[in-house]
RNA sequence: GUGGGCGUGAUGGAAUGGUAGACAUACGGGACUUAAAAUCCCGGGGCUGUAUAGCCGUGUGGGUUCAAGUCCCACCGCCCGCACCA
């Protein structure tokens, strides 16, 4: 045999990229009549340089269209940029370059690294979310949105993030930090802008039955987040006080049917009453001051004490007539939630249990847990929060929790406080409307303008779009848009009286809640085309990390919703499947001065206990830190673009779907990638065994239980290869195909000691069925082996490779034999074998004999196919 | 605190309640080579010095079952999300 030169990545990759481009051949035409489907990666910001992350996203992505392309699938394939943002602003500010060219720049780097990777992305439906065409339809969408009254405009207390300069929205605070700074949150009091995701609260939380393709975790996620509970809005009555004109005060609970046992109520600092009794009251003042400081000030929220301050009212116990309850301002009630305001029950409530303790209050136990003894109960430290039914509460006394909550609503929904019912059912949601306002330049202009006599009027959809000036200046902190000479001044477009231009901007997450819409037409002049958009929609397979899981995948649904309101889309849910990847983690290094150092700059020395690392350039000894997530700062990076160059995209696209599950973290390792780039050279090997072999004079006949075997090996790897990808199970995948490959190598092997044409005939049709099965995988590869197969055209056009029924099928069978479920043989029978059959052949085993001892077993189990078991 | 997930060889990990450890990596032995790399072959959970034999083995302890890594209960440990939501 002539020896086989090497197969070369860098000379290949290239050449077969310039190839798919030239063909367009994932270029996709929504009117192309074959079944639609669509795979989608989370666009990634353009921070300047893809990572692996980004490269495991994409290979997975890439698998899957490349499958369902072959599979006869029109498949939409799509990549853009999320582009806007706080990091072009800041780049702007460190090195003077303007967020646009800094933005435009990172994205032609990006793009070519993309390129190198082989990816069959749609790079004719390309965009950014800072391209004037993308956000002009975005304000498009706001102003439909506006006239629809989906979006509102309202005072608010908001995060703000003091080292951005911005306005957070509550899922962008993390421990009372912004999330990108990392700067301590504060509280101010500002105007914004809302968009209603409120209103949709029931709707998106109901819906999340029907997302049976999401991740369980993901959903429990979403549902926590909106945070529904059901509960009663209570007014309690003042006893009167010449400390305020306040008639009553409403609280909210959840839990009503322990009313008999309230002992107090609590304010929140924030509630309106107590910024009132606080005028007159200095330790009222002061109690709120010291709140609000730590409310910020200390990340340890958590471990606050409970606290509280007695406001000199009382108000009237609402089924103990005669009885009163003193009213407290308390550090752990909420004003954002409910009604700012409860009533404490001690006995069913840790924190109320904990403040009662504190302030020598009552603790009176109202639900008796079952079995317990009622004349013994008692409530320690440790409130009582289960089932149980009612006692000590008069007409509430042997209802369980859920009947006496009925009870007592409609007992206070009869009664009157105030002139309205003393109590109402409500429900209630965490969910807060979205803040969309951000007072930065890089983003998208809000489309609309304050008019001294009209107010606040929408830009005219004929004034679309309200363009991003270029010339801005960002030396002065806030918003560079405000600062701006002359774009702020435009005429009211009703009366045409002088009038201030909105200079808020949008948040980021808006760009991305639509994106996957527009690549259904990204040339359209409305924001969508409702007909193409619904013949690919709702995305078949959305792929990305799970840190999305609340923020971005939320609002999409939202927007879904907003947009098939205002006539945009025909359909509420965005994404059908979703998948949540895991992060690419490394080992980290650090040396001897503490210093993180990058793993190209390490040799790894021996192995287990012994593993030691020294620098590559001195020889000093490196210290061998965790396994975490690549990350910048802790330099436990690899440069997608180094392991191109050396290896190839096709090893890093085969390792990073190799290995692990995808959907845990994998951890890169030099071994691995080595590994990926040992495999490939074997397939090309293979490929040319396979094809020398026939050159050479073939000589007597392969035998036909071994040409069968192959074959079926081969159908059966198609088969499972199928399922596997179509589960996104891609480490098992690429188990199949090593086995596949292994296994043709052996028979290659066999052949060459003694070449037959029905051997070969059958080894060259197994190994073009490899290389198929490995083209979305390792896709250069697989070209450059299909051209030398000598096929015409391109793996990317072939179909899939069918399994053959017949051929899936065994004749024979191996059953295990057990005795007493332990293993003691194997019994090789034929698939129709009857069960009397089997019994006797597995008795007269020599093991099974030797363990019975001549004694009738008492039971033969025989399942079919799989397995017999003798219970002796 | 609360919700969810996970725990299998030296390592990443396989395994519709049915032969635990597929596949890969590390490692050991051998072939080829002047040598190394590459490549190929063999071994590879532990113990019983040999293994055609046997015992043990999927975090710990119980249970269900003919049969449990898989189901149930309790506990230990790790990871992730949410977190004073009344």
């Amino acid at each position: 045999m002539k020896t086989i030169e090497r197969y070369n990545p860098r000379v290949e990759e290239p050449r077969w990229q310039k190839a798919w481009a030239d063909a367009k051949s994932f270029e996709v035409s929504n009117s192309d009549p074959r079944e639609h489907y669509y795979v989608l990666e989370m666009f990634p910001y353009p921070s300047g340089r893809i990572h692996m992350g980004h490269v495991r996203n994409y290979a997975m992505g890439d698998v899957l269209a490349r499958y369902k392309r072959a599979r006869g699938f029109n498949v939409l394939h799509p990549m853009g940029w999320d582009a806007f943002g706080l990091p072009a602003e800041n780049a702007a500010k460190q090195t003077g370059s303007h967020p646009k060219a800094w933005t435009y720049a990172n994205i032609d780097a990006m793009r070519a690294q993309l390129k190198s990777m082989g990816l069959s992305f749609d790079w004719s439906r390309e965009f950014a979310t800072c391209d004037v065409d993308y956000y002009q339809r975005q304000q498009k969408l706001f102003l439909d949105f506006l006239k629809a009254g989906l979006v509102t405009r309202k005072s608010a207390k908001v995060n703000w993030d003091p080292v951005d300069e911005t306005v957070l929205a509550n899922e962008q605070v993390i421990d009372g930090r912004g999330w990108r700074s990392g700067a301590i949150v504060e509280q101010r009091e500002l105007t914004q802008w809302f968009l209603k995701i409120s209103d949709y609260s029931e709707e998106l939380l109901s819906a999340i039955d029907g997302l049976t393709e999401w991740p369980d975790k993901v959903r429990t996620m979403q549902r926590n987040w909106i945070g529904k509970s059901e509960g009663l809005r209570l007014l309690f009555e003042l006893v009167p006080s010449p400390l305020t004109a306040a008639t009553s005060i409403e609280i909210f609970t959840t839990r009503p049917d322990t009313i008999f046992g309230a002992s107090f109520i609590a304010l929140s600092p924030d509630h309106p009453l107590a910024a009132e009794l606080a005028s007159a009251n200095p330790a009222i003042r002061d109690f709120i001051a010291e709140f609000h400081r730590q409310g910020t000030a200390t990340e340890t929220l958590e471990k606050a004490e409970k606290s509280g301050v007695f406001t000199g009212l009382r108000v009237v116990h609402p089924t103990r007539p005669g009885e009163t309850l003193p009213v407290y301002v308390a550090n752990f009630v909420l004003m954002e939630y409910g009604a700012g305001a409860i009533f404490g029950c001690p006995a069913h409530d840790q924190r109320d249990l904990d403040f009662a303790r504190r302030y020598g209050l009552n603790v009176i136990p109202v639900v008796l847990p079952p079995g317990a003894d009622p004349a013994t109960f008692a409530v320690g430290s440790e409130a009582y929060v289960g089932p149980g039914t009612a006692y000590h509460s008069e007409f509430l006394d042997g209802l369980d929790v859920d009947a006496a909550k009925k009870e007592i609503a409609r007992y206070f929904g009869a009664r009157a406080v105030d002139n309205r019912p003393q109590g109402v059912v409500e429900t209630n949601y965490r969910l807060r409307d979205w803040g969309i306002s951000r007072q930065r330049y890089w983003g998208c202009p809000i489309p609309v303008i304050h008019c001294p006599t009209h107010g606040i009027v929408p830009v005219p959809d004929a004034d679309l779009p309200v363009r991003l000036p270029d010339d801005v200046t960002f030396d002065k902190p806030g918003n560079p848009l405000d600062h701006h000479p002359t774009w702020k001044h435009v005429s009211c477009p009703i009366c045409g009286t002088p009038s201030r231009r909105e200079t808020d901007t949008m948040d980021t997450f808006v760009d991305s809640s639509w994106y996957f819409a527009r690549f259904t037409a990204p040339e359209a002049a409305a924001p969508t085309i409702p007909g193409i958009a619904n013949s690919w929609l709702p995305v078949d397979q959305y792929i990305g990390g799970v840190e999305h899981a609340i923020l971005h995948l939320l609002y999409s649904r939202f927007f879904a919703r907003a947009m098939h309101k205002t006539g945009h889309l025909g359909m509420d849910e965005p994404f059908k499947g979703l998948f949540t990847q895991g992060m690419v983690v490394h080992e980290t290094y650090k040396d001897a001065a503490g210093e993180w150092v990058l793993p190209a700059d390490v040799v790894l020395e021996g192995m287990g206990d012994s593993r030691r690392a020294r620098l590559a350039a001195t020889g000093a000894p490196v210290e061998i830190g965790s396994i975490e997530k690549m990350s910048k700062s802790k330099k436990n990076v690899v440069d997608p673009d180094e392991i191109v160059r050396t290896y190839g995209a096709d090893c890093a696209r085969w390792f990073m779907l190799s290995d692990s599950p995808p959907e845990r973290d994998v951890q890169w390792t030099e071994a691995g990638i080595e590994g990926a780039s040992r495999f490939q050279q074997r397939v090309w090997k293979l490929v040319q065994d396979s094809i020398q072999l026939a050159e050479l004079p073939a000589s007597g006949e392969t035998p036909t239980a071994e040409i069968d075997a192959i074959r079926k090996l081969t159908h059966r790897v198609v088969k499972t290869i199928s399922d596997d990808i179509e589960g996104l199970r891609f480490n098992r995948a690429v188990a199949q195909i090593y086995e596949l490959t292994n296994g043709l190598g052996k028979f290659s092997a066999t052949l060459e000691a003694a070449p037959s044409a029905n051997g070969v005939a059958a080894l060259r049709e197994s190994v073009q069925t490899l290389v198929q099965l490995t083209a979305p995988m390792m896709p250069h590869l697989s070209e450059t082996c299909w051209t030398a197969l000598g096929r015409k055209g391109m793996v990317a056009d072939a179909p899939w490779p069918e399994a053959d029924p017949a051929l899936l099928v065994e004749s024979t069978v191996t059953l295990a034999v057990q005795v007493n479920g332990k293993l003691r043989g194997e019994l090789v029978v034929a698939q129709d074998t009857p069960r009397e059959e089997i019994e006797r052949q597995a008795l007269s085993l020599e093991a099974v004999a030797r363990i019975l001892d001549g004694k009738a077993p008492k039971k033969i189990i025989v399942v079919p196919g799989r397995i017999v078991n003798v219970v002796a």
